[in-house]
DNA sequence: CAAATTACTATGGTTGTCAAAGTAATTTGT
DNA sequence: ACAAATTACTTTGACAACCATAGTAATTTG
């Protein structure tokens, strides 16, 4: 909602990488959940959030069965890999490395020294 | 270079505002302190680099002059404007602000009673 | 005197995200 | 009982940021 669109990009994957790996779940739910952990600060779209289930599951990050609701709507669910928990662990990492570099990025500045 | 494209997508604005804030810059000095701020783990696309300038420009945020170099390749100059200068201080809080969501979003787990 | 460096520009393509609309079942409010 | 809201998934078309590549042109280095 109110968070930057551009700062958040490349980060939906990881954010449902996050999320199933505490359990299977499934399109609403994950929706639903993120708008939890983000204390209502951020939603992601619905088509951005299934092109990233499709996109997981390319990659083998996750799989997906159908639910057997035998009432209520049809659910897909969405299961984590083993493959998917170590790019989540990766991701996590790069996330490490790539807010240090951001903030000095942003905030420092250029020693004299450093003129080349 | 090391860092992930999409992690450092949209902070392309910020960085350069922070660069000019600094003093007034041209592209190839903007891309070395870019390389020298990051110690050498991220560069900027020349490309993307110029597309910046001309958003940037367009948004008020620079403007751009001729240097009067009498010797050496001609050098187009960007300043920050007082816009830009309010801009950078926005963007910076967004940064600080975006951080703490990204965090929750990938590494909180979600506690039961939140479930809804 | 060729190769590397400095410096800027233009073109075309990829990718992640979004808005909007659609389908379809279930649940809630009156 | 029936409309409205909610649950749940999908498709289409568009956009914006970024990148690879190539080009122009001057200067500096080996």
């Amino acid at each position: 909602m109110t968070i930057s669109k551009d700062l958040i990009r490349g980060h939906t994957d990881t954010i449902i990488l996050n999320i199933l790996n505490q359990g299977d779940s499934y399109g609403y739910q994950v929706s639903k959940s993120i708008r939890i952990l983000s204390q209502q600060q951020y939603e992601l779209n619905e088509a951005t959030l299934y092109t990233a289930f499709r996109r997981l599951e390319k990659s083998g990050d996750v799989v997906s069965y159908w639910g057997d609701e035998t009432q209520g709507a049809r659910r897909k669910y969405y299961k984590i890999t083993a493959t998917g928990q170590q790019n989540l662990a990766v991701a996590l990492q790069d996330w490490e490395f790539a807010k240090d570099i951001i903030n000095r990025l942003i905030t420092d500045t250029i020693a004299k020294g450093d003129v080349s």
